[in-house]
DNA sequence: AGCAATTTAGTTGCACACGATTAATCATCT
DNA sequence: AGATGATTAATCGTGTGCAACTAAATTGCT
């Protein structure tokens, strides 16, 4: 017979990654307000200022994310002139994003002003290194169930 | 001189909250299929199911929702039968949202479905209050930093 | 070469999420 | 009682997120 009340702690560890996700996402958006940039915007320009240009499947996989999430994010930040689409010659299939001139201009000041606000967010007493690893256990055990299948439908 | 580099750590975590929330969102989506209920519906329900009746502005004080996302949202659940909207005599300004008896009924279902999916989970070795601790330590944080104000706009 | 299967980006439809605004109601103060 | 301000839910607009599908291009196989 299964338990029929509601798990309090795994609710709560589920709800609470999805209020803190929350939380963050209003907090970016703060930050990022000179800039006119969302949070994913902004890991969008983030991953590209890493690696420039990427094909939309690629900045997927590093975002998670996919074309129907992506191909209006990165259509808004074009029209706002950070990056432009280029079906790529070799593959035309592809698309390449590259970054403009502008964001690579800009890049330094984003960087700058989000750290300004990053700064006032205490860690005190946090052990950094281990709750990042607990976030990516779990991460990786919802995969692994995501992956096998294990819940099935109805 | 402002760091002109990204934080990689705190960019990390915000990342980290961001990709397990839409996981969770998923692997609860995948649970709750057979009842048609998305995860913020779920949660909703969970409200309820602790105390009901209440207004949009409760359930939104408990959900850190407000009602541009609840007002839609009830009113999804009140046409697929989980609960009823009614605006209160005493005060008029306000809307009661009422489990119905169908709500009621499937409750234990709704848990025990949750709960098997859930026990796929594994969480070895993880202190789990330890965990959750700094989740909220964190929301905190978030919060102070929102209250005061801190982040002002260009 | 020719055709099927795969890959890629885009499109559509639905469901959040939230800032800003609106309309109705209630509370307060004179 | 009547004006004023506050509260509440609903509405509107914008921006994700993702499943499902489409169209075009490439790959693989014979």
């Amino acid at each position: 017979m299964p338990n029929s009340t509601p798990r309090r702690l795994d609710d709560q560890l589920c709800f609470a990654f999805y209020s803190v996700s929350k939380k963050f996402n209003h907090f970016y958006q703060d930050a990022l307000k000179p800039f006119h940039l969302t949070y994913p915007q902004y890991i969008t320009l983030l991953a590209l200022w890493e690696t420039s240009p990427m094909t939309v499947r690629e900045l997927g996989s590093h975002l998670n994310l996919d074309s129907g999430t992506l191909t209006p994010l990165l259509k808004r930040l074009e029209k706002q002139g950070w990056i432009s689409r280029k079906r790529s010659d070799q593959d035309e299939r592809q698309v390449n994003v590259t970054l403009t001139d502008y964001a690579l201009q800009k890049r330094d000041e984003v960087y700058a002003r989000v750290n300004s606000c990053v700064d006032l967010i205490s860690f005190d007493n946090m052990d950094y290194q281990q709750f990042l690893g607990g976030i990516h256990q779990v991460m990786d055990e919802l995969d692994t169930i995501s992956d096998k299948n294990l819940i099935h439908e109805s």
